[in-house]
DNA sequence: GTTTGGCACTCAAATAGGAAGAGTGCTAAC
DNA sequence: GTTAGCACTCTTCCTATTTGAGTGCCAAAC
């Protein structure tokens, strides 16, 4: 977890200093002097005193100077107590949330919704949506399917609680007919349902030690079967959209950084762990900058947030982009779209019925 | 289709310089001038006798001039005609191909060998390999599986004959007990096996058309649900890797057209569109810089080849970069990578059983 | 008539030298 | 504590100027 900066003795004034400094250099994306940022502070101060206060930022390590004749840029460490204590975050537009939720209420499919929520999320902020899939292990099973292929394969197809279809081949350690596969699929059908994916792995494994003899050996080798199926490689998932829009910014513009970035987003294994980190976080979670460990994002901040079914944290989303981003606008943008497709998902996977 | 350059009344002479010349530019990437082509040809020419041959292959629109004090550098048209005539494709390495073929024998599920493919081309190139998934509509019929869902909705689950999972949630026009579509999915897993699901939806269409009062009220709706199903929309797909190989070449290094590129890479309408253009055509198929009529592709090649199962064209693989690049290598390289991909896929999908 | 050396010419890329402008830090005065 | 003043430091932007690669053309050589 991010520790929170620890308090600073601030005055009034220097935190409003630093407020105006990162506001405006959000806003204009160059280094800010002393002249513009008296005049932007609305305190009828010369620039000779902002310069006083500013180098005592400067000190801190709040800001920094790209080079002596320039102005003053946040540092990490700044946007950090920017956002902990400065900033004001403005409640999402009405209309806007309205719009949101009608895109949300168009899909039925529950995958779309992810989509979408990515989609919204980029399109919305100009910079890099993403969506995890659900971690299937924490899902409910629904139905399995076992189809014979040829050669003793069997084709198994899983249905989750999300109405996410999974499949995958296997080669069972005996043969089974075709009836045998049916009867076992019903088996599971009617014994399994409704029960998380790893406590059913738990679940037949203790079965399968303890009842060892009592049950017959049919039984048995499909429990096996089922057990095998649940043992899904790491191969968890997430939408990624508007990779492009990152190509705007020209504090991305440096060529060996951008080439990174692009490659962390096709190695997805990193960047995943980094969104898991998030997922039992409690509302808005932000990574700035080299906060989030991982080199290539270390000109980048990342802003989640969990979305959940029934209170079970299912997956995280959020927005990728350069550090200097409008925390203002897009933290209640995260905000509002992970609980709407929260609701939404709810709504489509536990229906009144 | 691309045609061919009509013959060029050219010397012995002038082709080998064009020759040497492309070959050099792929090389170097530098514009050729005359000295170098002088030296490099090995016929014994001063530079100013080259540049009058070539002075005339740029009046035929081979070559051109980046600017007066510039090399030569050949035009879409030279790249042409040095793939058409001149190129002298050599096979692939024995090593090479045999690694190839172990690397598909390794993989058992035919999606996981469509991915294989297009990581094989793009780390052997250091391009962007793609291969497009089988469409779908090809595909024969396998098996189908209704789950009923809340509401009225149903998942229908159908399996192709490459083994691969498509799933879509359907809302049918009368509500049906969880029996009834037991027994419909039974129904249809018996009549319609090994059918392609092109001539499935005519010959439903037809059923529904023909037999209107002779068959029951129930197995009508049912076969209208079935229909239903077979709209799929043109969700065809394709697996692109590498994206980030690009960056490395300088000729792509503008930032516009890296952007337009990628922009192109994640709208994949386009880009499929041109894929499904090579999927009858025999053999290699090559598509240099604007040729291919999509901007984003400007300055980039495509060479391609279909891939097939049972000598049904299933889809088409190939490489995009530079047009800058070693035809020489990526020709051979692209023409044995679908061979084997068909081979694997023919073993997997039509065992001897 | 093909080939070649010679030569003037063109243009991109690299180098160097200011000049302008923004912003700082320090000091001394208010 | 605040401010004006000023010297100083850098970046950015011009503008020559040079260098070098390569061409095109012509007249001589083969």
């Amino acid at each position: 977890m991010i520790s929170r900066s620890q308090p600073i003795e601030l005055t009034e004034r220097a935190q409003h200093l630093l407020k105006v400094l990162i506001e405006r250099y959000i806003e204009e994306g160059q280094p800010v002097g002393s002249r513009t940022l008296a005049r932007n502070a609305g305190l009828n101060l010369s620039p000779a005193t902002v310069r006083n206060v500013i180098a005592d930022l400067e000190e801190m390590g709040l800001v920094t100077s790209p080079h002596t004749s320039a102005g003053r840029v946040p540092t990490v460490k700044g946007y950090r107590l920017f956002i902990d204590s400065l900033l004001s975050v403005k409640p999402l537009e009405q209309a806007l949330t309205q719009k949101l939720w009608e895109d949300f209420n168009a899909q039925e499919d529950p995958q779309e919704l992810l989509k979408t929520a990515s989609r919204l999320l980029s399109s919305l902020t100009h910079m890099v949506g993403v969506v995890t899939l659900p971690k299937r292990q924490q899902l409910a099973f629904r139905h399995i399917e076992f189809l014979p292929l040829s050669q003793g394969q069997v084709l198994v197809i899983l249905v989750t609680e999300d109405r996410e279809v999974h499949n995958r081949i296997i080669r069972p350690s005996r043969p089974f007919t075709s009836a045998q596969l049916q009867q076992a699929a019903n088996y599971l059908n009617v014994h399994l349902k409704g029960k998380r994916l790893t406590e059913l792995r738990m679940a037949l494994f203790d079965e399968l030690q303890q009842t060892g003899e009592q049950i017959s050996a049919e039984i048995k080798s499909v429990l096996e079967m089922a057990k095998s199926v649940l043992e899904f490689g790491p191969e968890e998932d997430f939408v990624l959209t508007g990779r492009t829009n990152l190509m705007d910014f020209s504090e991305l513009a440096d060529h060996e950084r951008l080439r990174s970035l692009f490659e962390a987003f096709e190695e997805k294994r990193n960047l995943l762990h980094l969104l898991d980190q998030c997922i039992e976080a409690e509302g808005v979670q932000i990574f700035i900058g080299e906060e989030s460990g991982y080199q290539p994002l270390e000109q980048c901040s990342l802003v989640t947030r969990s979305y959940a079914v029934e209170n079970r944290a299912f997956g995280v989303l959020g927005v990728i982009g350069p550090t200097r981003m409008h925390y203002e606008s897009v933290i209640p943008l995260v905000d509002v779209t992970a609980k709407l497709l929260s609701h939404a998902l709810n709504q489509k996977l536990m229906p009144p019925s």
